[in-house]
DNA sequence: CATTTTTTGCAATGTTGTTGCATTTAAAAG
DNA sequence: CTTTTAAATGCAACAACATTGCAAAAAATG
């Protein structure tokens, strides 16, 4: 429940965090501060969604998602995310028809092999396709 | 040569493109919009620069590079991309250590299964480390 | 070189993200 | 349960980034 996920992650349990962590939990993709706001816009301060999606990155309660064009949206974290390190090593998916983002857990990025010179050190990958319902 | 670049990709050839075409080819990795701004601060608008950026976009002459923060970064094209079509399937790679972003053309990203139900269209990759003059 | 079309610079405006501070709310202590 | 302390929120101001319309300037065309 919403609830103790805020509180198992050292955070003092608000309305402001349980309605925003409500909105990720009823989307179930991947959303952008905009997306938040409007579905808060009446309840909540603009200032506090960038507070709290703040928090809630800090605190391994959501992660940044990479699209191929950049935007900036954030998920819930699955387990193994904390404190500071997450565990996003999977790949994200990119639906060309309805443009919703989602995290693929089951399917972990692949390594690559550098040309000489180059550290590989960690990599993020973006899908891009049509979704289940988009087909 | 800078000017054959833009007259074959369409495009006339005005001063304000051939130095932003210089400016990718001096630099040789990926720029953002501002890098771009503060190197031609006396000659160009800011709008110029958005413009540019935007239109040699379209045509195929830069394209975006995905970063794991999601910064809007750009970089020439190779060949293979033309107006509208990108053909950007190799790995972009970002330096820890001097925060470079370039292009590795000589690895192509990995196709990867996808769960049922999702159809696989295109993908794009980061990879983080270090660079050959940071390790 | 005159005409037409495209590009550019400037000003205004919109959008997005940040900061300081007073008020409110949640947690901790008694 | 009330008081005290600490944290979170909303508001206003601001700063950074991006877009648009339009007149002037520069390229392309014949």
């Amino acid at each position: 429940m919403s609830e103790s996920i805020i509180k198992n992650h050292g955070l003092s349990i608000t309305e402001s965090r349980k309605i925003i962590l409500a909105v990720f939990q009823n989307e179930g993709k991947a959303l952008a501060h905009a997306d938040i706001e409007r579905k808060t816009k009446t309840s909540l301060d603009r200032v506090t969604v960038y507070r709290t999606l703040q928090t809630f990155l800090d605190k391994g309660i959501i992660h940044q998602v990479p699209t191929t064009d950049n935007l900036q949206l954030y998920a819930l974290c699955g387990n193994g995310c904390g404190k500071g390190a997450h565990d996003d090593d999977h790949v994200h998916f990119e639906c060309e028809t309805c443009k919703n983002v989602t995290c693929i857990d089951e399917v972990i990025v692949p390594t690559v092999k550098l040309p000489k010179g180059f550290k590989f050190l960690k990599s993020s990958m973006v899908v891009r396709g049509h979704c289940a319902l988009c087909k």
